[in-house]
DNA sequence: CATTCGTTTCGTCGTTTGACGAAATATAAT
DNA sequence: ATTATATTTCGTCAAACGACGAAACGAATG
């Protein structure tokens, strides 16, 4: 039951979701989504740790970023890996999605030094 | 998303969580959810509204009682449903779920009238 | 070894949530 | 019609939440 909380909690915010949908592109960094979102570092940061939490996602540090990703469908919990596809095939195909994912793409293409220039973070 | 939204919002509350495997022995009537949770029954029509308006229950009117149930499958939409079978599937063999099908077995053996009579509502 | 820089933690502030009791509503019983 | 009664709505309160900026952290750079 804590568990399952763990992640209907997670899921119950709008701007979590958006972030496990974008993260279907592939791992990001904290930047990256703060671009994506124009919200501080620390409200990305924050979201991510309850992301992390409730094991949706998992992080890996990698030079000068801390990179997250969507849980490995393998190894991840039956709850978890339920809960992703939910989202993913609930929205996924949505005009909300999709316009994030435009966004994101466009992110994807500029340096990451850039982008981390850009927000004095 | 609104409609996603308005599902993980409501199953983001362990109660509400807990009304929604109660209602697998089938349909209840807000007097004895009350009685199962030593809740206020105003707090109890609340967490049902909730969950009503994320089309997660239906509710149906029968002499006195207002009687909520769960979505119907073949009705209900695609999020809903899976929502519904996450749910169940995640929690439906818990001690915590059990220790609930208990007492609410208890309860389904007495008289409604006399359930409402003991809450001065 | 000091500095830089991406990230996290902490404290604050306004909003939302979940609990309650009191009052309103609507329906059944008398 | 009037009274009971099951449910809902409303107002209130304490706790939790989501946003932010400032400060702390820690790993790579100089």
């Amino acid at each position: 039951m804590r568990d399952f909380m763990a992640i209907t909690k997670a899921l119950s915010d709008p701007n979590r979701v958006r972030i496990l949908l974008a993260l279907r592109q592939g791992e990001l960094c904290v930047c990256q989504i703060t671009e994506l979102f124009n919200f501080a570092p620390s409200t990305v940061s924050k979201h991510l740790s309850i992301l992390h939490h409730a094991h949706l996602i998992t992080s890996q540090k990698s030079e000068r970023w801390v990179y997250y990703r969507l849980a490995e469908k393998k190894l991840a919990p039956v709850a978890v890996r339920e809960a992703l596809d939910w989202v993913h095939k609930s929205l996924g195909k949505t005009d909300e999605a999709a316009a994030d994912a435009k966004k994101l793409k466009r992110i994807l293409r500029t340096d990451l030094a850039v982008i981390c220039a850009g927000q004095k973070c």
